[in-house]
DNA sequence: TTCAAGCAAAGTAGTTCGCTCGGAAGGGTC
DNA sequence: GACCCTTCCGAGCGAACTACTTTGCTTGAA
């Protein structure tokens, strides 16, 4: 019950990018080098990402990535559901077993309940808002720093 | 970001004992039939739950399993836990990478609140909750049947 | 035309998953 | 005590997945 480094990876760069200026592309290795990530596996993330329209690239020298959208138009859901694939916790192999009657199966609920309470945590939470939580947070450290 | 097999054939087992009268213990091979689990397998997971106390166990002849505490007593949460390690959605690897400052980073926090949501959703659900769904969502469907 | 970047596909070492098997240990029954 | 019956335990195993790396191609600005 982890998500995959793909995600949290996917998650970190795309925060990376929202902490740019947003004007210039930012190359995968400054990315890669900004959240510490193998810049190699990085690069296949950034692909799907791209896959996804979250980012838009340009080839070429100064070439790189830049969010498609604004950062308040992406959330993590987004993001997380590119990489990870759908957040659904559990799948019923329908016409199997005791899913052969899924209408009276009150896990089939449950999981879905689970998984909704898991997507909304995400949906509500903007690349934006990240941000905004990140600053703070990196501004409350210092403060604490200073006292 | 699944449950693993081991969660859900975790549930549904328990649910077997919940929903039989709990006087005699339900063996292992009974509960794999009620529930169209692989009983080999199931084996290897009730272990597990004994170990963790949620079901005490009797061998020998017309031995078996039983519920250690009251099915409101158990919380779906508890028997996941058991059966899928604590539901943390990510670690941050202290003391590497960009999590050498974990207290300046704002996604410790997402996670957290992801994980915790979870937790929620099945911590509030009882085994006896559960069997009530069940025999409502039986019921209905026979009534729907009849019309 | 060069060369810095992204793009694509394959490869790989390690781990996990879902499951089976064989046999030992414990416990009723005759 | 002999004999089932059931749980308990460890080993094993193929397939899938994860987290990467490598290699080589394409694109496009300078």
């Amino acid at each position: 019950m982890k998500l995959s480094t793909r995600s949290t990876y996917g998650v970190r760069a795309m925060l990376a990018l929202a902490l740019s200026d947003g004007q210039s592309p930012l190359m995968v290795k400054e990315i890669a080098e900004r959240q510490h990530l193998p810049a190699t596996y990085l690069e296949q993330l950034m692909v799907l990402l791209r896959k996804a329209s979250l980012v838009t690239a340009t080839r070429g020298s100064h070439g790189g990535y830049v969010l498609t959208r604004p950062a308040a138009d992406i959330s993590l859901a987004d993001i997380i559901e590119v990489l990870e694939g759908p957040l659904v916790l559990s799948e019923c192999p329908t016409g199997v077993g005791c899913c052969s009657h899924p209408e009276q199966c009150a896990l089939v609920d449950i999981w879905e309940e689970a998984s909704q309470a898991l997507i909304q945590v995400f949906a509500n939470i903007s690349l934006a808002s990240l941000v905004e939580r990140q600053r703070a947070k990196e501004m409350n450290t210092v403060l604490m720093f200073n006292i």
